[in-house]
DNA sequence: CAATTCCAATATGTATACAATTTTTAATCA
DNA sequence: TGATTAAAAATTGTATACATATTGGAATTG
């Protein structure tokens, strides 16, 4: 489902990817979060060789920032990366709803369906997490039936970095993806109204994108007297 | 000039990437060509440990393809992939014109006119694969200058591919990148029209796509060392 | 002679060992 | 005590060695 942000590495390497960014996309894993080579290795009980390959294909998607000799680290985007972000998906993702929607099969929609309930279940069960990963699976389902490998793989990775994003920057754990949008997005379909789906797809994207928090959230304070933080 | 393509891999490999994707800018090493660890290895005089890294870099950047046990070989678009790519460059670059007329200063108007010189200096001289490069830098010196790093990384990518795009199905060498709409860029640019920049780019970047021979093209690698040995 | 099978040669996948760098800890001195 | 410095520990960068998979060709067979 979340393949191919990747150059397909080789059979372990992927595995390793895919658990990490999994681990990413549901929050398991903190922004800042060092991810040493030699805890990597031992934990997937491969060497350092294949994680340090894992490491870097992750770095590519944008998940994982490297620093020269000073390792790998769960990414943290910066606010201005995060509105970066939701610029391009707003762009982008319209225009690949247009795409979908001339594109779509009976097929395509079922599976849209069982993606929306998957989502709703989700969102009932409480487990907000689960839900985030859904809610973005529908938009790369969407990039998937638009059929256009380019654009499927820019909207996938932005896709990853918003979920990091919102993981940071989110007002209310709630505003992830309002299902009414996606709703709205399957009735265009369902009629394959690619106009109607473009502008709700646009909407839709500026809605997420002003449901972040402005504010600059404060940093892992480096010295001690920062988190003490009273004689400025 | 063309860097950060890839996330800033180590310094070593930081050369081999640049070095060998100048050289397929360039069209010294042709698509499809093989590029063997321990080959490259030689030449650069590093490991393949370095090497696999600097190859798995440009696979991300789609500069390369690597086949599972098989090795990397230099990317060879597909028709579908070509046009893709251009579909991709005509939402993405005009927006991004957009932002950099709004954005530009007189500084970055005097280097968007020495670029041009040095490309119409190129052209002149019939120095195609330097024109063709310079007519490349001057699409992401414009992202630069829009100042936005998400879309100038997928502009950046894209304009790699459309390099080894044209070299595969370009009708003449010529149609590289006529200078005439980057002197029209340049004059919304100096007038920062933003909505005269955003229509030119879009235009300019439908010419390039339907300037592309839809034949299959033949080539004949060169030898590797050979190729490379120019570049280093 | 063509097709097939098997083995050798070659290349990539992975693990391990060593080198270089950074971070931590300890010790020294003002 | 606090700051500075130096040694030690830990981590990443790189090279090499071994394991595994692919490729090419010789020998065999029909």
């Amino acid at each position: 489902m979340l393949h191919d942000v990747f150059a397909l590495p080789s059979g372990k390497t992927l595995d390793i990817c895919l658990s990490i960014q999994t681990a990413i996309l549901e929050h398991k894993l903190a922004p800042g979060l060092k991810l040493s080579e030699d805890e990597v290795g031992e934990i997937y009980g491969v060497s350092r060789t294949v994680v340090r390959a894992a490491l870097q294909a992750l770095a590519h998607s944008s998940l994982v920032t490297i620093r020269k000799n000073r390792g790998a680290f769960v990414a943290k985007p910066t606010m201005r990366e995060a509105h970066e972000v939701f610029q391009a998906r707003a762009l982008i993702e319209p225009a690949v709803a247009r795409l979908a929607a001339d594109a779509i099969t009976p097929a395509d929609l079922d599976l849209l369906k069982a993606h929306l309930a998957a989502e709703h279940a989700a969102l009932d069960s409480g487990d907000m997490s689960k839900a985030l990963v859904l809610s973005g699976g529908f938009h790369t389902a969407i990039a998937d039936i638009a059929d256009h490998r380019v654009f499927t793989g820019m909207v996938r990775s932005l896709i990853s970095r918003s979920s990091l994003i919102i993981a940071l920057y989110s007002k209310r754990s709630d505003t992830a993806c309002e299902s009414h949008s996606h709703g709205a997005l399957m009735d265009a379909f369902a009629d394959n109204d690619a106009v109607a789906a473009e502008e709700i797809q646009k909407s839709h994207i500026i809605d997420l994108h002003s449901g972040l928090d402005l504010r600059e959230k404060e940093s892992d304070p480096k010295s001690l007297s920062q988190a003490l933080g009273l004689a400025v």
